[in-house]
DNA sequence: CTAGGGTTAG
């Protein structure tokens, strides 16, 4: 096997003497033609060989269904002579990752009719393809076979029947055949961590992340992506700090997640170590490193790093040409974007969308609503995304009223459901432009007409509506009936419309309710501080910032790290958190008087 | 020959 890891050239060299080899020697100069993508080479090899044995005709037909030549690999599989359990499942198994899940369902029973008994692989291998079909049934059918065959207690085909049920929302029965295993691995621990997640208890999750007997790095991996993917970026940049510092070294879908998080955060500094480091061990090549880089970038407002980057992606695929379009589009370069998007390959409604939301950002500044528009109705298909985009894009850029016609012809025209954010866009228009009793019958039939139970920021909008029209009473009524603890921004509502309309009672006591809040709120001295500066009142909005310095509240800071001996070591930019910092520092000293016994 | 984790849009 050692031939992977050889240059080319020196594969070349040795496929000249090829036919002086033995059988193993030309085994192993097949698999590596077909690692090297060489896939006709192989074939050729294959066919001059004098002899083949089972491993022979193995390794060709998985390495050419690894590269998609789907029926090449079945013309040798007709007609390979042998018949074992390897071969079948490897053909079984290549189908599934060519998504031809329903022929390796009809393969394995074939297999089966001729007798030849599957191992615990082709099980997990199966599975998958009843994920892959949403077959539960096929699925139970399939769990048959397994007691049967004996294999219920073998813990590879345990933990794929955990997926199984897991993917088709049987989370009942997941959790029942997690809690049967004898024998558990970090792989069941990690997927039933992922459980927690599917069912939105994230809290649960971390405390069995905590808890796990094992990990390696594909649960740090999946924690990370997790806290990213829901919100929790901060959380999930400390979490990548805890990994490196635990030894464990990240990988590919470690970094994207990570920087993914530290694009939500718009934390360029410390992103840009992470892409120094990336640069370093040549990762910058990877499309799901590079899409995420694009976008850290492009959300710090660096759309010119970004396209650097952007150039550097040797595959590109949808998903890159989207952050970049996006990139461009909300950094107010319309052009570009629109430019970059004509010449995606492939696009997808991602690829509409981003074009879209970087048209429903520039409202504002170039009344570019008629190119938006265009691109609204020149879009094939428009699903639930495109919908909230526009109406919320109008909403938000002081056409309250075409937002609302849109909805309401959306209602008519579509079969797609309102959401909870396109139903936020609709509060928060009748709130724009005075329809204050539209607004309240539409928050009213939220859970009623659309199944839809208002959050916190619908509230918010009901308690600005209400105050907007000076009907401020009824706004302080709201809010103290509300079943959920109201946002600050709530309160900051009511005290502008107390403004406005000269209420100073109601205004001070108000303002008393504000300054309690915002001692406990994440952004609330923010706000507070946004309240004063819109009243003018700077000398406030210097003590609020004052306030901010002295209780800590800042960015994180950077870190950085090195690889020596397969350890990764990490250094933080303010304090001395590395175990061997001591020793570090005398080694430094060491270093320096050297050079100036040198120098002097 | 196998099971768990990845990037973009609202």
């Amino acid at each position: 096997m050692y031939l992977h890891s050889r240059k080319s050239f020196e594969i070349d060299q040795m496929l000249k003497e090829f036919n002086g080899f033995n059988l193993v020697v030309q085994n192993c100069l097949i698999t590596a033609n077909l690692q090297w993508g060489k896939v006709i080479d192989a074939c050729r090899l294959f066919d001059e060989m004098p002899e083949r044995n089972e491993v022979s005709w193995t390794s060709l037909i998985s390495g050419l269904l690894k590269h998609g030549n789907v029926n090449e690999a079945m013309v040798y599989f007709e007609r390979n002579p042998f018949s074992n359990v390897f071969t079948w499942t490897a053909t079984i198994n290549g189908l599934v990752q060519n998504r031809l899940s329903f022929q390796a369902m009809r393969l394995c029973k074939k297999m089966l009719q001729s007798g030849v008994l599957p191992n615990d692989i082709t099980f997990t291998t199966i599975i998958r393809a009843c994920v892959e079909l949403s077959d539960l049934g096929l699925g139970k059918s399939v769990l048959g076979l397994i007691v049967k065959a004996g294999f219920e207690n073998n813990v590879c085909v345990s933990n794929s029947l955990v997926t199984l049920f897991l993917r088709l929302g049987e989370i009942d029965s997941a959790r029942k055949t997690f809690d049967r295993m004898e024998e558990k691995d970090v792989v069941s621990w990690t997927t039933i961590l992922d459980m927690y997640v599917e069912m939105g208890d994230l809290r649960e999750a971390r405390r069995m992340f905590d808890e796990m007997p094992e990990r390696n790095e594909v649960t740090w991996s999946a924690i990370i992506a997790r806290f990213s993917q829901s919100g929790n970026a901060e959380e999930a940049v400390k979490l990548f700090q805890q990994m490196v510092r635990h030894s464990f070294k990240p990988n590919v879908s470690c970094y994207s997640s990570v920087i993914s998080a530290l694009a939500t955060l718009e934390a360029l500094q410390a992103g840009m170590n992470i892409h120094a480091h990336i640069l370093k061990i040549g990762m910058e090549i990877n499309v799901f490193v590079g899409s995420s880089l694009i976008d850290l970038y492009c959300k710090c407002g660096n759309t010119k790093d970004g396209r650097l980057v952007f150039d550097e992606i040797p595959e590109k695929n949808v998903v890159c040409w989207n952050s970049m379009v996006s990139g461009y589009g909300f950094n107010a370069q319309l052009e570009k974007a629109t430019e970059l998007f004509n010449q995606i390959p492939h696009k997808n409604n991602i690829s509409w969308n981003s074009l879209i939301a970087g048209h429903l950002d520039m409202y504002a500044k170039s009344g570019s609503i008629e190119s938006s528009r265009k691109i609204f109705k020149r879009m094939p298909t428009k699903n639930e995304v495109v919908w909230t985009a526009m109406i919320q894009g109008l909403a938000e850029n002081g056409f309250a009223e075409e937002s609302l016609r849109l909805f309401e012809e959306m209602e008519k025209k579509s079969s797609i459901a309102p959401n909870e954010l396109i139903l936020l866009s609709v509060l928060f228009a009748c709130s724009h432009c005075g329809l204050v009793d539209k607004g309240l019958s539409y928050f009213n039939s939220m859970e009623k007409v659309y199944g839809i139970r208002p959050n916190e920021r619908h509230y918010t909008s009901v308690v600005d509506m209400l105050s907007r029209s000076g009907r401020l009473f009824e706004a302080e009524e709201f809010i103290k009936s509300m079943p959920l603890e109201p946002e600050a921004n709530a309160w900051a509502a009511l005290l502008s419309g107390c403004k406005t309309f000269g209420n100073e009672t109601l205004a001070g006591r108000v303002a008393e309710k504000l300054s309690g809040i915002v001692e406990t709120k994440p952004g609330g001295y923010v706000l507070l501080s946004n309240i004063y500066a819109s009243e003018g009142r700077w000398k406030d909005v210097m003590s609020t910032r004052n306030l901010m310095n002295q209780k800590g509240i800042k960015k994180s800071g950077g870190c950085s790290w090195i690889e020596l001996r397969n350890q990764v070591h990490l250094f933080y930019s303010q304090d001395e958190t590395h175990t061997q910092s001591n020793e570090i520092y005398w080694v430094l000293q060491l270093f320096n008087s050297e050079i100036q016994s040198h120098l002097t």
